[in-house]
RNA sequence: GCCCGAGUGGUGGAACUGGUAUACACGCACGACUUAAAAUCGUGUCUCGCAAGGGAUGUGGGUUCGAUUCCCACCUCGGGCACCA
């Protein structure tokens, strides 16, 4: 038998295949299907074993869509700009280049002996100069374009230009021109805050950045001090796609997770907008707010230090310095400090500024701190201690009033008892009668327990209950139910939290529905002296004592668990919706109403998101060349489309030159011409390469329309689930925004999204050099070889979960293949095995639907099953069926693609077993003739036998009540209930 | 704190829509072959019990003839967000 020599077989099909060009793809025939992998970063640290896994999967998945008809694209390529190669190019003394150019060929070396099917002719690199020009172009596309919230789609600029006043806009200077555009390019230029290093004399990412040990922030490189420095950038207004990146996300299949973190990313808001007027001003404060409905219960305004408003008021602000003090500090802070959750709240007051509630002309100070955003809503809040956990806070420490006006709301739902009246579940139909009541907590300060009321022949307690009388006070409507139910005369008024529920019941007595206001009232007895009690009312109740931890028992009120919450902390504050009360015409309204009523009356209703416009320039040589140019004005223009691309110049060197600017601020050739110094970050040519694959080499176009018709987008796309608020979302709005422009065919990008878990050391570890875990794929390949290392891959566990690599478990990986290897020494003719048909077609289907759904682990143990039960029919009678075996190639060749096509090929075949048609099942055939039937006894397995497939419940009661196993357990019982599962299971209950 | 996801043998894991829990593989033990070893093949391998039988899918409850699967509460781990008004 020819021994089974990995290196020598994977070699020679690796060559077969390229030089017959069998994974080339054509731009037309058939059903298309595009099977993507994220494009690695090529560092120069090679692969490790975690790395191919999601190839591997989208390679056997291809693969299968091949076989079963498709015109498969399936690319690969390599996103090489940004920082690591440029620190490797420093550290190195070699051009950035040079090193992209080195680790692009590391990486194709070590993806070609695995023996991927991609068509490397397709391949693209985001630092190739006819790659960037087309990034480049893209670019020019976003600055010349607004989005128009009338048309929901962005325009060019000039459409925008048209809706200005014609006399007013050309009266206006190009400066003032180009700052007015600029509030509306969808590529803009503004300020923002980047980690300035001046020890390095470079700006940071914020990976770059780590803590000391006093948790100051310093560079990772030299740990030299970090500070923040404001400087002049590119953003792109992703914030324009926020409602079209969310509503996307339901067209698309997609793990829920990540669309759970995009969704929580975009953050979609549905609340308020309401101005306050500043007293004795033109200024107004606009705040934003889901919560309209505690807009009376406001106390103070609070401002985010950077608000503007803040520096417009300063002259009328009493306390400037003090204010200018803390908002200096607070720029001072490093983020962390400053975003720590657990972090005591601190602001000042404005003094001499005072706003004007809008709903009731209410006054009310007004403060900056560093708990409001200035990036989120309007960078303002009315604050509402009474109903919100940070005003809350704040309102504690400053001294601040606090006004309760929501109140919580219980409707009865079934009969309970509850303070004390015979009540129940609300009756719908009746009219519903609104009521003021009190509930009182009587204590008796001598052992602190609570007065309480039994009521007799009823399972209801509570606490003594009374409505209130003509214009009697809540305290004397408390005294006096007290006394007419329990006797006690002699009770004072003690200060405790006031508050109030609504009870929402059914009245039996009186047949009404009760919409009772309860204020809370709390007593003490001065003494236990008391009055006899009417008869009338003794024979309803009786008055027991309890202490504070047995109420909670007690009660049967289904309000009873706040009500001990609210008395057990004194700093419970109610945050949920309820009823609203010391709201004017508002009150008793639900708070979802009264949101929409207090909106519509006094303010607007507003969606905010919490997405935040993306920063797009680097401070670095090695980006793409963003193509604009200043002229000695400081007016911009655009490289014209024909100059593209605007190439990096080549320099000596691309260090960092010590201001913060990019290197290319040092480059004189550079900055004579005026062109911009900053340069793209590494997500710019990732956000639209899948697109350059449909058309690789084309000159005229970034992609033709022909063959963008054709491909259309992504079917399948793997890759790793911490792009989820990165490259996915920026991908989607880069091609959210060329589908606006009708220069794609489809609104969303990757129609299939999955995700490979990562492959961690056999410490649990993350894969690093740090740890010395790291795993070689060569070492694999060379040892085991790249078949069985796609089938350990594929087989070690769910494709989408973390596991850790086990040099032991691979093993058993490459025994399987071994296995197929040596059974085809035992095909030929062999006569019909009704069993093994059965399994194998079983196989087909399973295989197809693991491979279809990505559950490759049990695709390939279905493999082994069938190969256990075809070795078992080689011990029984010496040969396996020839068909029998070819199928199962067939069905492995996704898997093991260079062994499968060696053995196909040994059989006499002419042709490569990828270009056979994937094998279909027949449904007939999936049931073997017999089936284990379980017996249970009330549900618990005491015997099984096999029976024939799908006999009747009848004939196979019968039988299970004769087996010895069962009669033993039923025998002199009576059988109540039998439950019968076809083809699986007889369940007696006796 | 909020939002997801997951807890099953010594290990990685399997179980369709509620229907024989532990498939498949690794490891381990024993046996065969061998002068010997490796490789290969065979047998066994959740746990208590001599057995009959009992107990096990993070913990505690519930629904059901029957729960790894559904519901409630809790614990642990992983991921995401984090003063978003």
């Amino acid at each position: 038998m020819k021994k089974y020599n990995h290196l020598a077989i994977e070699k020679k099909w690796q060559k077969e295949w390229d030089k017959s060009k069998i994974y080339r793809t054509k731009d037309t025939g058939g059903k298309k299907f595009y099977v993507l992998d994220m494009f690695p970063y090529p560092s120069g640290q090679g692969l490790h074993v975690g790395h191919p896994r999601g190839y591997i999967a989208s390679d056997v998945y291809a693969r299968q869509k091949r076989a079963q008809g498709y015109n498969v694209l399936h690319p690969m390529g390599y996103d090489a700009f940004g920082l690591p190669a440029e620190q490797y190019a420093i550290a190195n003394k070699i051009h950035p280049r040079q090193a992209v150019l080195k680790n692009v060929a590391t990486f194709r070396k070590q993806l070609e002996i695995i023996g991927f099917s991609y068509d490397w002719t397709r391949s693209v690199n985001t630092t190739d100069p006819e790659y960037y020009r087309w990034t480049q172009w893209i670019f020019l596309k976003l600055y010349g374009s607004w989005y128009n919230p009338k048309t929901n789609r962005a325009e060019d600029i000039k459409t925008l230009i048209k809706t200005f006043d014609k006399k007013d806009w050309s009266s206006k200077s190009e400066k003032e021109k180009q700052e007015i555009l600029m509030r509306y390019r969808l590529a803009y230029e503004g300020y923002s805050e980047v980690n300035w290093c001046p020890g390095l004399g470079t700006v940071l990412a914020n990976d770059e950045v780590v803590n000391d040990e006093k948790g100051n922030p310093v560079s990772e490189r030299g740990g030299f001090p970090v500070e923040k420095k404001t400087m002049r950038q590119w953003f792109m207004r992703v914030t324009a796609y926020a409602e079209k990146l969310l509503a996307g996300l339901d067209t698309i299949d997609w793990p829920n997770h990540i669309k759970d973190i995009q969704r929580n990313w975009i953050g979609r808001s549905e609340g308020s907008e309401f101005d306050f007027a500043i007293k004795n001003s033109e200024d107004t404060i606009t705040i934003f707010t889901t919560r309209a409905d505690t807009i009376f219960g406001v106390t103070y305004v609070v401002l985010a230090p950077e608000n503007k408003l803040v520096q417009k008021l300063s002259s009328k602000i009493s306390n400037w310095n003090e204010v200018q003090n803390y908002i200096n500090e607070v720029k001072n802070k490093d983020d962390e400090a400053r975003l720590a959750a657990d972090k005591e709240k601190t602001g000042v007051q404005l003094k001499g500024i005072v706003a004007i509630n809008p709903v009731n002309g209410e006054e009310v100070p007004v403060w900056i701190a560093d708990y409001v955003l200035a990036t989120y809503g309007t960078g303002a809040v009315m604050a509402v201690p009474a109903h919100d956990d940070r005003d809350f806070k704040f309102a504690n420490k400053y001294n601040l009033s606090i006004k309760r006006v929501v109140e919580p709301k219980f409707v009865a739902e079934e009969a309970t008892g509850g303070h004390g009246r015979a009540d129940s579940a609300v009756k719908p139909g009746l009219p519903m009668e609104k009521r003021n009541a009190v509930c009182v907590f009587v204590k008796n300060p001598k052992d602190d327990k609570y007065l309480c009321i039994k009521w007799r022949g009823t399972p209801m307690n509570g606490l003594v209950t009374g409505g209130i009388d003509g214009d009697e006070s809540y305290e004397e409507t408390a005294m006096r139910e007290v006394h007419e139910e329990t006797g006690y005369k002699n009770l004072k008024l003690v200060k405790e939290p006031d508050f109030a529920i609504h009870s929402l019941f059914y009245h039996r007595l009186k047949n009404t529905n009760r919409w009772a206001r309860f204020q809370y009232v709390f007593l003490e007895l001065i003494n236990e002296e008391r009055d006899p009690v009417a008869e009338k009312e003794a024979a309803l109740h009786e008055v027991v004592w309890k202490s504070k931890d047995e109420l909670k028992e007690f009660f049967t009120v289904i309000e009873g668990e706040f009500i001990i919450n609210f008395l057990n902390n004194p700093n419970y504050i109610f945050t949920e919706d309820g009823v609203l009360f010391k709201s004017g015409e508002f009150d008793f309204l639900d708070s979802s109403e009264a949101r929409r009523q207090i909106t519509e009356k006094f303010g607007r209703s507003k969606i905010t998101y919490k997405i935040r416009d993306a920063v797009f320039a680097r401070q670095r040589y090695w980006g793409e060349p963003i193509p604009l140019s200043y002229d000695r004005d400081g007016i911009i223009h655009e490289v014209p489309e024909k100059k593209l691309p605007l190439k990096l110049p080549e320099v000596k060197s691309y260090e960092p030159i010590g201001t913060g600017e990019s290197p290319l601020a040092g480059v004189k050739s550079w900055t004579d011409k005026g062109y911009e110094t900053n340069t793209m970050p590494g997500w710019a040519g990732s956000s639209w390469y899948f697109l350059r694959y449909m058309d690789p080499n084309n000159k005229k176009v970034f992609a033709s329309p022909k063959n963008l018709k054709y491909w259309k987008n992504v079917d399948m796309y793997v890759g790793g689930a911490e792009h989820a608020t990165g490259h996915l979302i920026y991908s989607r709005f880069w091609h959210k925004f060329l589908h606006d422009l009708k220069l794609v065919p489809t609104a969303e990008p990757f129609m299939k999204l999955r995700n490979q878990g990562m492959i961690l050391g056999t410490d649990q570890r993350k894969m690093s050099k740090r740890w010395g875990n790291v795993i070689n794929p060569d070492d694999m390949v060379k040892l085991y070889g790249a078949d069985t290392l796609r089938v350990y891959e594929m087989f070690m566990g769910p494709f989408d979960q973390s596991l850790p690599w086990s040099t032991e478990s691979i093993i058993g990986s490459r025994r399987f293949i071994e296995k197929v290897w040596r059974l085809s020494e035992k095909v030929g003719v062999a006569k019909p095995d009704k069993d093994l048909e059965s399994l194998l077609n079983k196989t087909i289907k399973k295989v197809g639907e693991d491979i279809e759904s990505m559950n490759f682990n049990t695709a390939i143990s279905a493999l082994m099953i069938l190969l256990n039960a075809m070795e078992k029919r080689v011990g029984e009678y010496g040969v396996l069926s020839v068909k029998v075996y070819e199928v199962f190639l067939q069905l492995l060749a996704p898997f093991a693609p260079h062994v499968t096509e060696e053995l196909w090929r040994d059989l006499g075949h002419k042709s490569s077993i990828q270009k056979e048609k994937w094998p279909k099942y027949d449904p007939k055939k999936l049931l073997s003739e017999t089936v284990q039937i379980s017996v249970q006894i009330n549900g618990k397995l005491r015997a099984s036998f096999e029976a024939v497939v799908d006999e009747d419940e009848k004939t196979l009661q019968n039988k299970a009540i004769m087996l010895e196993n069962v009669k033993k357990w039923i025998d002199g019982k009576e059988i109540k209930r039998v439950i019968f599962v076809k083809n699986r299971l007889i369940n007696i209950v006796i």
